[in-house]
DNA sequence: CGACCATTTGATATGGATCAAGCGATGTGG
DNA sequence: CCACATCGCTTGATCCATATCAAATGGTCG
């Protein structure tokens, strides 16, 4: 197993980038997946998979950051979910995939064929239950979303910056993969709304703009008290 | 198993409704579920199951309808799902409901122990494949909802009247379980908003509001067009 | 018939979108 | 190494879709 086929016909193949260590995240001992999985590069903004593709795949983040995304009719773009380091993906669908894939920054993941994984669930019931809690994780991830779709924008703001201080922080200080653009587009609002409210938590001292990709929590208990 | 504890320290415990001639909705052979479940009659707004409540069973709705939510800290609800006859519900969570479930109108449920199903689908893997085929239906239902959440009023409205006639329609005249309110609390709207929207897609003829319930879809291109 | 509740309709307010500059970091070619 | 183009982000001004507030209408049930 060489070469990574679940991506065929695409604009941009994924080419390796340099070589980085793995930095795991915050890991849930996904063991299956993470034994079984190859190791692939993606470069920023390179499509993992696509709306539609037969879903064959599972995908582990090593490093860098994935978002999934569907596209309205009209250009309007969701995206569905952020993944980070320690995080899989690829679960949305049972047979095709109901989102797109893409790299939010170079990107490496492992990926392990769903058959496989299927087959050694059969075995291995461990297996099998590690990957119902990945369903029921992406579910619980799609339910929260839900109920931060009817927020308001501060609210919005607020829960998606404790969301990632949870996943991607270091005592506080959250480095940010994703543009305003990505932020707006998974929160349902405009870059400038984004933006705005950031610099009004900012100067509401529950956040420190450190660079517009570098945030530190400041009041967490205000955040929290926005979130609703 | 005679009465259902599932329900334990509510205000109003559901009690029985007359009965009334089963009327299957469009079933998909759920047939474990239906087989080994226990009848029971839920009034109109009497809940099921409250959030954080430790998932023990599974609902099939046989009549009537039901409503799953989740209510924010200032009383804003946010209607997960609706669940007419076929559908099977209660599985929105692992361990603990993740959202309240409600009868919208007088209904009919089979229960069945979650417990019990999961015995059975450790011997029976057709059984197992109907576990998993239902939480994949409710992540793919939740996604939708996602993506209807970013959606313009008309849009959601569309959506949503599309959405019920494939569930409910007897050739194109739905019958809605549920009240503005519901609708609006699911579609992330107001009443007002919902009504207006309704009555300005009755004077485009998209559709006909022959009661504020019952409503006649009389140009489906139109509302799929709307619902981008 | 009258009270009640759900729905519709009307008038007004507002949060966030849109349109439009500025600004700062990053990278590129001279 | 610097001037300049580019891109992502911020900030400002205005607009609009939907919320909010208020009242009228209509259906249901005692």
């Amino acid at each position: 197993m060489l070469t990574h086929n679940a991506i065929p016909s695409r604009p941009a193949p994924a080419s390796v980038v340099s070589g980085r260590k793995v930095q795991s995240g915050a890991g849930c001992g996904q063991t299956a997946i993470e034994s079984m999985g190859a190791p692939m590069n993606v470069r920023r903004d390179v499509e993992i998979y696509g709306e539609n593709e037969p879903a064959e795949y599972l995908y582990h983040v090593v490093s860098g950051a994935v978002r999934t995304y569907r596209v309205l009719s009209d250009g309007r773009r969701q995206i569905g979910a952020f993944y980070v380091p320690g995080d899989t993906f690829g679960l949305e669908s049972r047979q095709f995939h109901a989102f797109s894939a893409e790299a939010v920054s170079d990107t490496k993941v492992l990926f392990v064929s769903r058959a496989a994984l299927e087959s050694a669930a059969a075995r291995d019931c461990e297996v099998a239950r590690e990957l119902r809690d990945l369903t029921w994780c992406e579910l619980q991830r799609a339910q929260n979303h839900i109920l931060a779709l009817i927020k308001t924008a501060e609210e919005r703001v607020a829960s998606f910056l404790l969301e990632m201080a949870a996943r991607v922080s270091r005592d506080g200080k959250i480095e940010l993969p994703m543009s305003r653009r990505d932020i707006a587009d998974y929160l349902g609002l405009t870059i400038e709304t984004v933006s705005r409210t950031m610099t009004h938590l900012d100067s509401a001292a529950a956040i420190e703009l450190r660079t517009s990709r570098c945030i530190v929590l400041k009041n967490q208990a205000m955040l929290r008290r926005l979130d609703a």
